[in-house]
DNA sequence: CATGAATGAGAGTTCATTCAT
DNA sequence: GATGAATGAACTCTCATTCAT
């Protein structure tokens, strides 16, 4: 269970990615947040500077907490397919559990059209890193032989495709089926397996 | 080719697919789209309404044009995997294609907060047939004996999902490696072969 | 007597030369003038863009108005030097009338401070042309024999900061002695002239 | 050489005189003034009160130095003349100095706007006592005969006018002829002289 | 049909001032 | 005395929408 913000910044910082998870960046106002944080509005600025930095703040702040997530995960994996298979159950869990926020991440637009360079380069730094970690696990489990010798990054641009596409169906829209993210696992660990004992006779 | 705009409605119609496209929702104005379409303000609001109801008709005739696309292109396939394969790159190709105008359906927040439901269930349906038609394509091919014996409904919802990752890689992010649409559409297809000879000795 | 403003456009800047001048530029809001006009808000920024655009826009306009009155005034003057004083005294008279909103020119230090260069040397282009006028109705003087021999562009100088001093002190002080323009018009006129008759015995 | 700022107030002063001057009340904030002094942002108010008080403090300390200084300069004055021009040339050679800031005192707009009765009346006190030591000036020189029998207070006013237009020619246009302030004391101190000795034959 | 001037609510942001520590 | 987090009113500017022409 996470402690409670302490400090006015915590608060703020919580209320946006509530707030800009549920309802967008566009729709999300300075005084929404504010009065959803019980706080003064000046704060916002005083704290993060512009809107956009403050979505920043808050969408690496869920980045990080992801990446922390899996590394976790991974530590003390078997092999490199079952580091794999973590990657993706860890990613969906995070995804599934609100006060994680992730849905602030998806709401990823303002990334993508972000002004401030430095900043925008430090975002997809840190979403490098994730894919990083992916293709690595791919990458051991081609040398382990529990993954078939396919090419780590290509496959890590692959499977991200589909964690993508999940959670997009599962958290925006309603085409979701009820299995959709154990679906996905299977499929994916099905098709990277090096060798997929149940089709033998 | 497409035929140049006709009517000014379908000039303001254009630069509503492209600006919605390139900038997003929030940061495309009725006053740019009425600049970039070379049209009076005011037949906005008096061809479309209001601004919700403007990017939704820009959605749908996208994706009106996309199922046509699509539909055209499974006609006549020889078999269901065919029709699933087909179907993916059509997807792919109608994506990449700037004067298709993808992009918007890409941009899709508004269509979630839709505040009008009469609309929003329109724009629903119209993409559940999308997801019909590739549902019905994988129950053909489970039927053909071109693919495994999947769940239609379940294999539709995944397959969809790297459809929707691989679209926003390449259109939003710097992380898609050059060849990873067909990468998608390889694995894809290979995950739902009935016999994949190529595995067998 | 100057017609009432026809548009709310005439209205909006009419408003605004009066606060502007009355108030100072930082004191001015956008409220205040829309309010003073009688006239929406959003109209300022529709036909002038920014404050400081607004500013300069009022600005120039009086001093389009300055310039071309003291052309008038010195149309027919029969000599150099009843050319300078007609331009001090014009100077002078336009800047005592309410309705000519000279106090906006006073108040110039975001004349001073303007960001867009391209605006700003405008203004300076603006402002030369008044201490052309004044500089060649000197010069002229010396070559007919009325002013003495001074240098045209030096003497300019001093002269306009009689002139500037002579408003500050009349519009924004309390020093200013009820003759100051009259005085300061005798003390340039007589040193300047050629022949100071009165030193004479 | 004026000391080093020993006390946070004195630093916080100085800070006030230099971004005041050089970029104007408005424009310049307590929090750039406290930075700029690396002085806690509250000691402004606790030691000054209001951004008015602030700024009048400034701006009298500054008026203070001038006064000084020109007290200084006239004491042993051979001549109610010379007093004049020591008073011009001084005045002109305060301005001039960066670290005398004597551009506070032309960023005047907020004496004249200032709410509080009881400070603007001390700031005009001040200014009485600059225009008073001119006017005796003048009628000492009127009275020793070395100034032409002029009435002391109106030329008084009259020679301000120079000082202030020439101050803000200098400091803030870019019309300024390079010898204007020496310009300007010559012509003064001719047009006051009792016997031109140069006009005579 | 066509135009764009007009409206005003609401946005992000600034900043003097307060006050608990 | 010294600090800077906290406040919120007020600012400039934006923009969907209306409507007289």
């Amino acid at each position: 269970m996470p402690t409670p913000p302490r400090s006015r910044k915590d608060a703020l910082l919580a209320a946006a990615k509530t707030l800009f998870g549920v309802h967008g960046y566009a729709e999300t106002t300075f005084k929404k947040i504010a009065d959803h944080a019980g706080v003064a509005l000046g704060l916002l600025t005083h704290y993060f500077g512009t809107k956009e930095r403050l979505f920043l703040a808050a969408g690496r702040d869920v980045l990080h907490d992801l990446i922390h997530s899996i590394q976790e995960s991974l530590r003390g994996a078997p092999s490199g397919l079952a580091a794999v298979q973590r990657f993706t159950e860890t990613y969906f869990q995070f995804a599934r559990d609100p006060e994680r926020h992730f849905r602030i991440l998806v709401r990823c637009s303002p990334f993508s059209d972000l002004k401030g360079t430095a900043e925008r380069e430090a975002m997809e730094k840190d979403f490098e890193v994730l894919y990083s970690i992916l293709e690595e696990a791919i990458a051991r489990g081609v040398a382990d032989g529990t993954i078939r010798p396919l090419d780590p990054r290509r496959t890590s641009r692959v499977i991200f495709c589909n964690l993508v596409g999940g959670v997009r169906h599962v958290l925006l829209t309603p085409y979701a089926t009820p299995t959709l993210f154990e679906d996905i696992v299977h499929f994916l660990v099905e098709g990277i397996t090096a060798q997929p004992q149940h089709r033998r006779p």
